[in-house]
DNA sequence: TGTGTTGTCGTAAACGTTTACGGAAAAACG
DNA sequence: CGTTTTTCCGTAAACGTTTACGACAACACA
């Protein structure tokens, strides 16, 4: 059942060492004989063991990307990864590399397992996601060399490796600017721990783009909540409770974004009507509220290309001749105007 | 850096296979030379080579998942599946095997990307969602003798491997009862290909179900689309344009049902006022539509725990004493009343 | 004809494990 | 004390590849 290149070998009538050769389209093999291994091959649909070809070669022409299920999203997941993977297996699948995922539990926030990955070296790099401000894993791989590139960037580690990100400050910023030529002077901002290292930029954008405009950053606006639906609805009402209430409230995130709306309904207050809101990170979910939400969208899958050229670009065995080379991105983010503010 | 037994054992000054012996809990190695063992692999953090194992063993000790981008969704993919693939991981980590999820291109339905696992053995057996009527990965799979297990069932492969599946015949047949019982008599059901065995078994329980009540099926209330946003918005307004338009849709697809219902709004029909809608499969879409639409709910975690369990009885290998055997599930759906209907 | 070059292939070692087998020492038994 | 059993460990083969090395033939060149 499981042919061999030992198989092959004998109904040709050469030895294995030729055939290999013949295989991995070395030079030193006769033209005639190679189409006959070819030829052979496909009848007995020989393909290479997994398992011999990466011991002998010490490489797994795989890459592994650490999905982590989003904390406290029993439910349902974000949609946010597939095209993501989409255009990375896309890209790496063009250098004959496997894109393996590699599931988390919820709870260890992936150290276990990407110490797992590593150790048992079931992958030749690692993508990580959710780069938090300081981040563990980062500071693991780089301590114990081996090669990775991350979504979203990070304090920890320098710049050692391949990073692309999305402007999240930029976006706090535009998200500010539009709220204040709309005539909007009280703008709250609603966002996760500023450990997750997005929370932490949409903040400064958006602190930076209030003094711009010559508006008092005032800390009862700013609410930190727990990054899903739960903590939106429950930190909103907060911010909506100080003495002189917000009359705009940017959010970090899709599902904090639908906590706090459900809140302020419960408040009496209507979203693009009484109050306006913009959502940074857009998902189907702000399209198909009512209102739908005004979001900064992600070019996902072509996201997931770049990280994937990156990542090769940074690993001397991939990069073709050009020698490794450590590239980081950071691309914008484009609004999406919709009818919440 | 990598160390391998053949350090441990210099070390320790025992030989490698005493120490491979000690490490895999074989009962002919001394108690006192064990404690050793395992005290000089924590400390010198050996964890065993994945290939070289694999490769002696014959097994990878990991199951992959099929992950196949859904067809024409671009933008973002279904939150559906990380809360299977949660349980199904977590399952599988309690028997100490690993899940991987294998990206497929979101052409070629898989069969280029399952024949590669299959034939590299990067996996000792795959599990395989979006089962269709007649399934050729399923069929090859028999074919070649490799253990799998489907979320969804099939007419391919006769009774030969473990599957689990919702009720879409009952969830059905239930929602004509509920919409029936509220006094609606021309109910229109919207679904994708028929290939897709969901909307199959979800036609067969609306059809049983109407004939139930007396009322005459009509082909006219029945129309098939793309199982996306763009195949509900095409396909909504046939069906509401009959000459004895229904007063009540139900929807087989989550996404067709958005694109039915930008359909009907764009036509000045309110879901929820002036037609009932009911949605077969929940997503958060759902929750937070407006109106918020009636759906059935499927419990996706357990689903992915029970369905590890099942995949692992029905291999020999992995099944403990009592031997392999073939379990087949259906679960029923949770109908979530919500505020179309 | 002798020497050097080129093209093609076989041999064998190596990657890191696991495990069947046998042997030596220790323990049990008469 | 001699024999048998048990306990423990080392040796070596095997899993399926890749690849360094050398061998051999053919060929070119002087």
């Amino acid at each position: 059942m499981a042919s061999s290149i030992h198989d092959l070998a004998r109904h040709l009538n050469i030895s294995i060492g030729t055939v290999s050769r013949a295989l991995n389209g070395r030079a030193d093999v006769n033209a005639d004989t190679r189409q006959r291994v070819l030829d052979a091959a496909a009848k007995l649909n020989y393909s290479p063991n997994q398992s011999g070809r990466s011991l002998r070669r010490g490489s797994t022409h795989s890459i592994a990307f650490m999905l982590q299920p989003h904390p406290g999203d029993q439910q349902y997941g974000e949609p946010f990864f597939i095209p993501f993977l989409t255009g990375l297996q896309a890209k790496l699948a063009e250098s004959g590399l496997d894109l393996i995922v590699v599931m988390g539990a919820p709870g260890d926030y992936q150290q276990e397992r990407l110490r797992r990955v590593v150790e048992t070296r079931r992958a030749d790099a690692v993508v990580l996601a959710w780069t938090r401000r300081e981040d563990e894993r980062i500071d693991y791989l780089t301590r114990v060399g081996f090669p990775f590139a991350t979504l979203g960037r990070s304090r920890s580690g320098g710049k050692s490796y391949p990073s692309l990100d999305l402007d999240f400050e930029k976006a706090g910023a535009e998200a500010v600017d539009r709220l204040v030529a709309r005539g909007h002077r009280r703008i709250a901002a609603i966002r996760p721990s500023l450990n997750l290292n997005f929370g932490y930029l949409f903040l400064a954008g958006y602190r930076k783009a209030l003094r711009r405009h010559g508006i008092e950053v005032d800390p009862g606006l700013i609410a930190e909540g727990f990054i899903n639906e739960a903590g939106g609805y429950e930190v909103t009402p907060q911010v909506m409770r100080s003495k002189d209430p917000p009359t705009a409230i940017i959010f970090n995130n899709d599902a904090m974004a639908l906590g706090g709306c459900k809140a302020l309904a419960e408040m009496g207050i209507k979203p693009g009507h009484d109050i306006a809101v913009i959502v940074i990170v857009d998902t189907p979910l702000c399209r198909y509220f009512s209102p739908a939400l005004t979001a900064f969208r992600p070019p996902l899958e072509p996201m997931g290309r770049r990280l994937a050229e990156m990542l090769l670009a940074s690993i001397p065995a991939f990069a073709g001749t050009e020698g490794a080379r450590i590239i980081r991105e950071v691309w914008p983010l484009e609004l999406i105007a919709r009818d919440s503010d």
